[in-house]
DNA sequence: GGCCTCATGTAATCGGTTACATGATTAG
DNA sequence: CTAATCATGTAACCGATTACATGAGGCC
């Protein structure tokens, strides 16, 4: 149910290694597809984006070779290793755990699923909901045992958040179904 | 209607400012007093209350007297500045920019409106309604505009989370409300 | 003896941001 | 002639996080 211990997560990287999914790139290539498919939801920037993939070669997630090109610079072809594509994969799969995540992580991961594996579109979905259901019950909770003032405020908005991604990913589910549905 | 430019905002300094404006307070006190009364909804950490006050004594908006005590390390009795108060009183005043902002930010100014100028409470609640009312309708334009898969996907969860923030917002003007007329 | 509280900090590390460096090619 | 595109990076700075340092005092 937990994924790594929350400490040592660099959400970023799961961006390169979902575009790296596709098939590999050079990291100039690279910073151009994330900022194209999903600049308008999150943005890397293109130092940062050299900068994670050094790292992310150190960490062994992925490996470059050398091409070289006349009249331009080398380009460095990034692809997954098999550790960069299992990180990705239970990424893909699993819900986030915080509601404030959905803005990027989520829709992230659902981006890099409806160009992948579509078929998990659907479970994702609802083992969001679930988390956000969980949450929901949790904050309900909390409110009993500590009701004072500025807590009870937080639990409120909280719950008001929580609420409203349910909703949202209801519609979303519906909009997925109906599009499998027509294939 | 802008306030800064959105890059040199360092919203923790807001915290340090809003527990001085209650009135002067050494580092330690400083940091127990935001743990306990705030603490639920955002931590500071003890060397960065520490490392903040220098910055803002730097940038002028807080100045120290030294406090010598017998058997104790001194106090530094930190205080606000005209400057710092004036930075407080304005950002204290004014509603939040972004929706993922009220989660903290707003929390806290409602918090020191309570405890300090609580008959701003009800003007600030509502500039900030109106904020989230114009991201709606700034929403609604943009769909209309560019609504390619992922874009359309964000901007109805962003519209669903503002939705739910103004409705939030209703419901504390109502209790606000009931509490300023039963005193 | 060992740990918690008071009260201040420094040092190390890490990640993000911005600016700059290089050097050829093409479009206006 | 200038600006943008291609393709890589380095350097400087800034803030957050964590761990560590000091040293007296009280509590179990």
């Amino acid at each position: 149910m937990v994924g790594q211990p929350e400490k040592e997560r660099n959400p970023a990287e799961y961006l390169v290694l979902g575009a790296l999914a596709g098939g590999p790139l050079h990291g100039y290539d690279l910073y151009q597809c994330l900022e194209e498919q999903l600049g308008e939801i999150w943005t890397l920037g293109r130092s940062q984006t050299y900068a994670l993939l050094s790292r992310m070669e150190q960490a062994g997630l992925v490996s470059h070779e050398r091409r070289a090109q006349e009249k331009r610079p080398d380009r460095k072809v990034f692809s997954l290793t098999p550790a960069g594509r299992k990180k990705f994969k239970v990424w893909v799969k699993a819900p986030v755990e915080h509601v404030r995540d959905l803005r990027l992580e989520f829709l992230a991961k659902i981006h890099f699923l409806e160009k992948g594996d579509r078929k998990f579109l659907g479970k994702l979905i609802e083992s969001q909901q679930q988390v956000c259901r969980e949450k929901l019950s949790g904050l309900e909770e909390r409110k009993r045992s500590a009701p004072s003032g500025m807590e009870r405020l937080a639990g409120d908005f909280r719950q008001a958040l929580a609420r409203a991604a349910l909703e949202w990913l209801e519609v979303l589910k519906r909009k997925e179904k109906d599009g499998s549905a027509e294939k």
